[in-house]
DNA sequence: CAGACGGTAA
DNA sequence: TGTGGTACCGTCTG
């Protein structure tokens, strides 16, 4: 039943473009690169193109239609029924949607064309860059301000234009033909008037509104009189304006003048990194430097300055500045309505204007340095010298804290930072002091165990959201501390996992607490729900998002192999499973001996090559027998925070214990060490953030690099099973950030590894019956009964064992039969096909088998 | 310190 | 095509 499901949803056509594609689609370009090309040349689309599915619905508030949502549509790969193959054509559909149901066969295509890196889709605001291209990297550039990256995987990306993307390029400080004069210096086809029609009718009204915070009250301001007028018009904020006792003008707003500010400097900055010409450390001036480099690399040095004066665009009225009055209760509602009428509140903090907040003694330390990417992203935070409020998306591992830090210190006035979890209040704690010249005194944590203030008129808070959302009663010092925290002003506020706070209750820590500026930090901002866009009006628009794959090239982050392991279910469990109602099913397809096999053996292998192994498992019950059976350390819910601490250390510094299992505990709120594999056994639900999060904890091994990868991912699958089509949804946001997937069918010398489990019937049975039994009692499970006294048993763990790094042997492949280890097909030929002529992995030297002959 | 409780994610 | 059952967190209470 399930396998017809499956291949209903999707035909082989659809998943087949991508490869053929690109090639195709690259050739059509070569062709005519030799320059003398017709102006009227007809664009050619393959034919495969053109049968595609239609685009999903038109996105609110857009204003040409079909802005489509990438995640609406269905990403059910057809998955082979019984048999052990996988047809050649099998292949995720990252990119098959990727021209619509277009045909752009009408449009004309410049005569230098082959030079330029882009195609946009007339339609639906898609953008297609031609990684290769010599403009690539700024156009990258570029596009990453102005659109939403879709999909990056090696040589075409994929970007939209929409509402929210154009009100983040406003806000980091381009300007409506600015955008349209890149846009079509880079395009291959002249900028469609659809197009240009939608960023004019987006930008021109973004940007004149403001809220400001000024005395602990909200302001919504402008320098355009009529824009508030409009606004108090609204019937949703008109009625939440609240009368000032300040003297107001006769149309109900209060003037004052407008600020100003020049010339600021971000701390960290290596001297000359990047620019050389840059000899005083950045200036960041109001234009933004990173928008004027691509400006003079791509338009050319005409612009005299150009896009100067973009903040005030009507210059007339630039000193005079209205504004009207709202209660923080009605700060989100205000937002919310703004950004639907096309009006998106704008939040900036002059913080060197300020002279009533007291400013906060910090400062980078002289050693501690930022690296390019950092600075970029700071850059569109502080690019005009106030702090914009945005979301800046980092991969694990690259250094979102130290980001934080930096802005903190730039804005130097008190700061407050929120956290998921006590762990990381204590983390962002320790890197503040470690990083810059804050004085413990003046740092205060705040949960539910330490409630102290710091000392003096400024000072750093840490804490978590549910301590600050929290509606509960409340400990008296706890009232005590929420009472200090909402009677003052806040110069900053940094918002760690920024994609929790769209949840109901989070939501409401972004108005409890007045800060001036606000930063969001996240590796993934996507959710399941359809809460993420909040993050707009919450926060601000998404001012930088880093490329994975450019980050792992440029070695800060490791590059990981990904692959899927597909482990067909032995028949006994696989009748069971059959039978059995959705629940059941699932211990069953964990539980699948075939998997837990092919777990021994990537475990049994990766040890042997010096890895440090993490076994991820959602399903506790399933986590424990894996362990147990394994004799592997183990940390869930739980675990006492004494023994998690006892097996990181044991994990980090004993060479005995190289694999440790974990539940979901391991997806936040653990420190782990340094690991190189991770394995994934139950990985049901299709979360991509979980997947995602999952793979950031191996991405800091990237010193390591002596074999092309320095980190592996395995996703083990019960073959024809609901884990399936989970696996592929989840995979769906790496797959996007450009990681190529491969599907391992068969682990070859898993047979033969010594003391395999579950290598005879009875053996299966057995377990069968104990999954079997296991589901009719469940309730009967007490978590964590023998969880305590199993830790360091059986696994030969040396308490506070010998401190030695993992090292990595190289000659463990020689040693597994023929060389031939595993079967694989490609997800992302493309990908693989690159890392293949430059790197000499595990996986390469597999190959994929055929049908036999 | 356990246990109740309410929160989140999917 | 949506909701749900599970694992986990943090906080407060006695």
């Amino acid at each position: 039943m399930l396998r017809t499901r499956g291949a209903s949803k999707r035909s082989y056509n659809e998943t087949q473009l991508s490869e053929n594609d690109y090639s195709d689609a690259t050739d059509d370009y070569s062709e005519e690169e030799d320059g003398d090309v017709d102006f009227g040349k007809k664009v050619v689309i393959p034919k495969a193109r053109l049968q595609i599915k239609p685009i999903a619905k038109a996105n609110t508030s857009a204003n040409i239609n079909a802005f489509a949502n990438p995640n609406e549509e269905s990403a059910i790969a057809k998955y082979p029924s019984a048999s052990n193959e996988i047809p050649e054509d099998y292949m995720p559909d990252s990119v098959s949607r990727m021209f619509g149901k277009a045909d752009f066969s009408y449009l004309k295509l410049k005569p230098d064309h082959a030079s330029r890196p882009l195609w946009i889709n007339p339609e639906d605001g898609r953008i297609i860059l031609e990684s290769f291209s010599p403009l690539a990297e700024q156009a990258q550039d570029f596009l990453v301000t102005i659109a939403e990256p879709i999909s990056r995987p090696s040589h075409i990306h994929e970007y939209r234009i929409t509402t929210y993307s154009l009100y983040a390029a406003v806000s980091v400080g381009l300007e409506t033909n600015d955008i349209i004069a890149v846009l079509n210096r880079l395009s291959k086809v002249p900028v469609p008037k659809s197009i240009i029609n939608f960023i004019h009718s987006c930008t021109v009204s973004y940007g004149k509104v403001k809220l400001v915070l000024k005395h602990n009250r909200y302001f919504v301001e402008s320098s355009h009189a009529e824009t508030l007028q409009m606004l108090l018009k609204d019937p949703e904020i008109g009625p939440l304006r609240i009368e000032s006792s300040e003297t107001t003008t006769k149309d109900g707003l209060v003037s004052s003048k407008a600020p100003t500010g020049e010339g600021l400097v971000i701390p960290g900055v290596k001297k000359g990194i990047e620019e050389p010409t840059n000899s005083t450390g950045m200036r960041i001036n109001r234009n933004g430097e990173t928008v004027e480099d691509i400006f003079a690399s791509v338009v050319g040095n005409n612009g005299d300055g150009s896009g100067g004066g973009n903040e005030n665009d009507d210059d007339d009225d630039e000193d005079a500045v209205h504004s009207f009055e709202i209660s923080s209760d009605s700060v989100e509602t205000v937002k919310k309505r703004c950004q639907e009428i096309d009006y998106p509140v704008l939040e900036e903090y002059d913080f060197r204007n300020d002279t009533r907040n007291p400013d906060l003694d910090i400062d980078l330390k002289p050693s501690t340095q930022i690296r390019p990417y950092q600075e970029k992203s700071l850059s569109k935070m502080f690019g005009n010298g106030r702090a914009r409020s945005g979301i800046i998306v980092l991969p694990c591992g690259a250094g979102k804290t130290l980001v934080g830090i930096t802005a903190a210190c730039t804005i130097r006035k008190s700061v407050i930072v929120l956290c998921t979890s006590s762990v990381s209040v204590m983390q962002w704690r320790q890197q503040f002091l470690q990083w810059c010249t804050i004085q413990p005194e003046n740092v205060a944590v705040f949960t539910s165990e330490n409630k102290e203030k710091f000392s003096g008129d400024a000072g750093l808070v840490v804490s978590t959201y549910s301590m600050v959302a929290n509606t509960r009663n409340r400990s008296h010092d706890s009232q005590k501390m929420m009472d200090f925290l909402t009677s003052r002003e806040w110069g900053f506020i940094i918002l760690d996992e920024v994609h929790v706070v769209p949840a109901a209750m989070f939501r409401r820590v972004v108005t409890t607490i007045a800060a001036h500026a606000k930063l969001g930090l996240t590796a993934t901002l996507v959710r399941e729900d359809d809460k993420i866009d909040d993050l707009n009006f919450l926060i601000g628009p998404k001012l930088y998002e880093a490329n994975w794959m450019d980050l792992a090239q440029k070695g800060h982050i490791a590059n990981v192999q990904c692959a899927e392991v597909w482990c067909p279910m032995t028949s006994e469990f696989y009748q069971e499973y059959l039978r059995e109602n959705a629940r059941k099913r699932m211990l069953l397809y964990i539980m699948n001996p075939t998997k837990f096999q092919a777990c021994q053996f990537l475990i049994h292998y990766h040890e042997k090559r010096g890895d440090k192994i993490i076994v991820f498992s959602d399903n506790v019950f399933a986590l424990r027998a894996y362990a147990l059976k394994l004799k592997k350390p183990f940390i869930f819910g739980g675990t006492p925070q004494h023994e998690r601490m006892m097996i990181l250390k044991n994990f980090q510094y004993n060479d005995e214990v190289n694999t440790i299992f974990l539940s979901k505990v391991g997806d936040t709120s653990i420190d782990l060490p340094e690991a190189t594999c991770l394995i994934q056994i139950s990985s049901h639900y299709g979360s991509r953030r979980q997947e995602a999060q999952r793979l950031g904890r191996i991405l800091r091994a990237k010193r390591r690099n002596d074999e092309g990868f320095n980190a592996f991912f395995y996703s083990l699958v019960s073959k024809d099973t609901q884990e399936m089509y989970y696996s592929t949804k989840r995979q769906a946001f790496l797959v996007d950030q450009g990681y190529a997937f491969k599907v391992i069918t068969h682990l070859h010398g898993m047979d033969k590894l010594p003391d395999l489990a579950y290598s005879s019937t009875r053996e299966r049975r057995e377990l069968l019956q104990e999954v079997l039994l296991q589901n009719e009692d469940a309730a009967g499970l007490e978590a964590g009964d023998d969880a305590d006294n199993f830790v360091g048993r059986g696994t030969g763990v040396k308490k506070g064992g010998a401190k030695s790094k993992a090292k990595r042997t190289a000659g463990s492949l020689a040693s597994l039969a023929g060389g031939e280890d595993m079967a694989y097909i490609e997800y992302n030929k493309s990908r693989n096909k690159e890392l293949k002529a430059t790197h000499n992995s595990i996986i390469q030297k597999i190959y994929y088998k055929k049908k036999k002959d």
